[in-house]
DNA sequence: TTATTTTTATACCAATCAGTACAAAATAAA
DNA sequence: TTTATTTTGTACTGATTGGTATAAAAATAA
């Protein structure tokens, strides 16, 4: 292999590109979970050796905590986006619709990595299960701030508590992600998403 | 041991009692998945060796699926009871309170057997996971049957597709299970459903 | 060239996986 | 007792797991 790529340091050319391989093993964790992946399907799908998977990404763990920051930068990226619409019901809707769009785009395995990466594991992959109980939840309080302060702009009503419109916004994206990871299609979950929304406080 | 028990048959008594180990097993298998649970963990706490397992439930697989049944039969009782009730809003309330219900019980891991068993998994268990697919399926048409049901005897508005309707219960049901699984209490999930059932058509 | 550095490819490691062979143990039947 | 039958406990199997040792390969630097 010949990949004359002069990156002004000595030694043997790396003959891959790290963000694809990173995005190749962030594909295969999300159809199959952390505990699912085995190394040689993550090996086989980056295009990589067992050695160089090691020396670029670091262990399994590692490598599984990488593709989780990559999914919230790229899949994941509706989150803030939606964040920013300028009222409470904007938000939750965006939120929603982003979610479900993901979840069932026919480009990528279907739900979500930060619900199916590591729901239950074995004792040996308990840490990193925790590690995805509290992302969820620090994305729970994101949305539930976002909500604190749409009531404080008048643009939600005080009889409504953030916190638990926050859970339920969550709740139906985590359904959405069981039901998209069964084969629901996108408009299959725009229509739960229209009755969801029905919910909405008047 | 001499558990003498007369069961009117040649050879040595069997030590254990199936529906006890049966029901350890389907513990264990809710709380780490199929994947996540290994016979050393299966067997330990069912207080048995492999060889009694293996001829008292086959192997890994069809233990598995004794569980799901076993779960259906048990914890998963809430949903036949929840479709007699009368109304098709007592339905789904019945529904989501009863999940609600059996997810967080401090006598049983969070969440549901149906949805962590196999949500994502290897090649290995694939198929076990399209079974589990299937099983949710069937509950979701039973719902929607339901009330289909209730539609003619005029109990819920022609406007409402009951197929979404019942899309949306299963999808907060799930949803509730990843957020039980991942700590919420019954109060938590409460919340959610009152917010939900705010969703009810008029 | 020669030396140095980094990556690649192959082959291996110990541990664990699901599943089983085999003999001792414990019962009923003869 | 003796025989037949079933379960139990131990030890094992081959396959796969995550992870690594080692040396060839491919680049820069001297």
């Amino acid at each position: 292999m010949s990949t004359t790529k002069s990156t002004s340091h000595p030694g043997r050319p790396r003959a891959f590109c790290p963000d694809q391989a990173l995005d190749r093993a962030l594909q295969v964790f999300w159809q199959k979970g952390y505990e699912g992946a085995s190394l040689s399907d993550l090996t086989t799908a980056m295009g990589i050796n067992r050695p160089s998977l090691y020396a670029t990404f670091g262990d399994k763990k590692t490598l599984f905590r990488k593709a989780l920051d990559r999914y919230e930068q790229g899949p994941g990226g509706y989150v803030p986006e939606a964040l920013n619409q300028p009222t409470a019901r904007a938000v939750v809707e965006a939120l929603l619709r982003g979610a479900a769009k993901v979840q069932t785009a026919s480009c990528n395995p279907g739900g979500c990595l930060f619900v199916h990466g590591a729901l239950s594991t074995g004792t040996e992959s308990e840490a990193l299960r925790q590690e995805l109980i509290a992302r969820r939840g620090a994305g729970e309080n994101t949305i539930r701030e976002r909500l604190e302060r749409a009531q404080t702009e008048g643009d939600l009503p005080a009889s409504v508590n953030p916190a638990d419109l926050a859970r339920f916004v969550v709740t139906v994206i985590h359904g959405m992600a069981v039901q998209a990871a069964s084969g629901a299609t996108l408009a299959d979950l725009e229509r739960v998403i229209d009755l969801a929304m029905g919910a909405w406080p008047a």
